[in-house]
DNA sequence: GACACCGAGCTAATCGTTTCGCTGCATTTT
DNA sequence: AAAATGCAGCGAAACGATTAGCTCGGTGTC
């Protein structure tokens, strides 16, 4: 390995100079600046990135912890983030949590023992959890994303859930559908449960509730929402149409169809929110609102990065994005019968 | 922030015995050894990574570099990845190439400033491109992933991508078919070209050839797929049968399908390659050959783990894992007419 | 000609660890 | 009793960069 000492060696000046070559922060004479530049080139040297951090106290890493890596969804916001990153002149240290607090823990320990710059962390734990962190955590750059669970200490960029809920409420209404369900996603996250009052308020609003039975609630996972909608699905009384709160569990409820028998959307219609992306091959393309995840992820590494550099005094800032309604071949009007 | 030399005074000790402490790396009395852990403890001392990583000359980073992070097939990567990367210790250091040997040249480069342990890569150059970079990069501990470009110098994990190629294809042929069409990836990357040569083996060995205008080549995007899919498949004289060089061109494919109103499998037979995970719900399911990226990952990482700590004067190792073929309901027997 | 002034480049301290080699006490060996 | 041994703990030198503060020769002013 060729230090910084070595090319100082090489090239006759004092190490001092040719940190200012490298990082042009003072004045050098054209003489020795080629001088310093030569015996770089020559020496092959690259400065070292760890000892330049341990003096300068950055590290140049960004970590971003996701709920679920095996999601879609996160899986593209890690390629949003990576790019970002990248833009910022960041790298990306991802960690995944795998919706288990202890994970996060463990992840975040890590995180400062790396001392990344900062993090973007898919909350996973409950709100008492945070408060905590948060109090231990004090000055650490953190923007929570897509799950709010405390909105007065950190920066957060989330979506408008209940937005979403009654989007997707009012469209089925709007078709015709009273009985409608739910696959709701864990309710202890505004994900699951704002879009369920989402929904809940829509229908609240035209008079109607749906049925107990008919709403359900799982987790953000395929098999499960394949387990809840064979369950509730394979029955005389199921609904007509039936609004399912992820992407990942809309392929789950899709698969539960197609094992029962069951046509979409001519037995029943299915809408969703936040529906994975690279899977356009997929028919009948859900109806679902989607979720704007690159300009999220993209704002959120803004606040990140705005928070590294202009310091911690700022007051948190809580960014909200509004879903989008967008159309497929899942939702039909109800059958009269 | 609290240092080593806070705690020693805090202690009473010198910084040599709380290092010790810390790292359990010499005997240390029982009396000191409490009055260390009580000054770490009060002052919530944590050892700075950085600092320990500069003095011992590693970083515990591992670096991934994938072709491209928006495909599924990359993204299961990545969560392989990081739950291998974090069982050994590590952290996972994410660059996307986007299959631009630029983009990949420059993540090269930022993997080695932050002296990273060793990088994971799927390569996305040209052979000569790596013959130069490895003569430079010597010693780097570096794995080549998925496609290899030069197997004399590094450690690689492949698919046998001949072998993938041939099985679906002898798979088509069985099903009467021999006007059998294929969308190949680049083929430069082994991966695009073996498979391409596996199935005009496996047609040579039955005596048939594709047509001309039935082989064409493209890249692994969804979009490129689905335009010479339309292109190809929108003439009297398209193929019956279509092998797709892997999942993402395969939506691609399917998407056009769909345009031009060809029913899979009624009208036309498609099988792929390395078929992305997650999309259950899509129907008809494609026939393909699986790759157990999972398992191809874990070994990569392995590998990589055992050069990093057992050094790097043992020859390379090249792996190869086997496709298996999966049955959908994508390919029916050729329809005499 | 003496003075202050300027600025290119050097010396050395510093970041927070690990670790080599030494000290000095207590125990064992002769 | 003197010498040899063992070993807990310490002091200080690294690791490879940045940077504050200083030196010293050249210019401008009176």
């Amino acid at each position: 390995m060729t230090t910084i000492k070595d090319v100082a060696k090489a090239a006759a000046v004092s190490t001092a100079t040719v940190s200012a070559v490298i990082n042009d922060s003072a004045y050098v004479s054209p003489l020795l600046r080629a001088r310093v530049q030569a015996a770089i080139h020559d020496l092959k040297y690259e400065p070292s990135q760890m000892a330049r951090n341990l003096k300068k106290g950055r590290s140049e890493l960004i970590a971003l912890i996701v709920a679920d890596l095996a999601n879609p969804f996160f899986a593209r916001m890690v390629w949003a983030a990576e790019a970002a990153v990248a833009a910022w002149g960041y790298s990306l240290v991802v960690f995944n949590s795998d919706e288990k607090p202890e994970n996060e823990r463990k992840a975040l320990a890590r995180i400062r023992a790396l001392s990344c710059d900062g993090a973007l962390v898919v909350p996973v734990g409950l709100p008492a959890h945070y408060a905590q962190r948060d109090a231990e955590g004090r000055g650490f750059p953190t923007v929570l994303f897509g799950r709010v669970v405390d909105d007065r200490h950190s920066d957060t960029v989330t979506i408008d859930n209940i937005a979403a809920g009654s989007q997707v409420t009012n469209y089925l209404l709007d078709l015709g559908h009273t009985r409608i369900g739910s696959i709701t996603g864990p309710l202890h996250l505004t994900t699951g449960r704002g879009r369920l009052d989402g929904m809940l308020q829509a229908m609240a609003q035209r008079g109607v509730a749906p049925e107990p039975g008919h709403v359900r609630s799982g987790e953000f996972r395929e098999d499960v929402a394949y387990s809840v909608a064979r369950e509730m699905l394979d029955r005389p009384d199921r609904p007509t149409a039936l609004y399912v709160a992820n992407g990942v569990m809309a392929l789950g409820v899709m698969r539960a169809l197609a094992d029962l028998s069951i046509h979409c959307p001519l037995d029943i219609s299915i809408a969703s929110t936040d529906t994975i992306s690279g899977i356009g091959g997929l028919r009948p393309r859900l109806t679902r609102t989607e979720h704007p995840i690159i300009e999220m992820t993209n704002e959120a590494l803004r606040l990140l990065v705005d928070r590294i550099q202009r310091g911690k005094d700022k007051p948190p800032r809580n960014v909200v994005f509004q879903p989008a309604l967008v159309l497929g071949e899942s939702c039909a009007p109800l059958k009269r019968s």
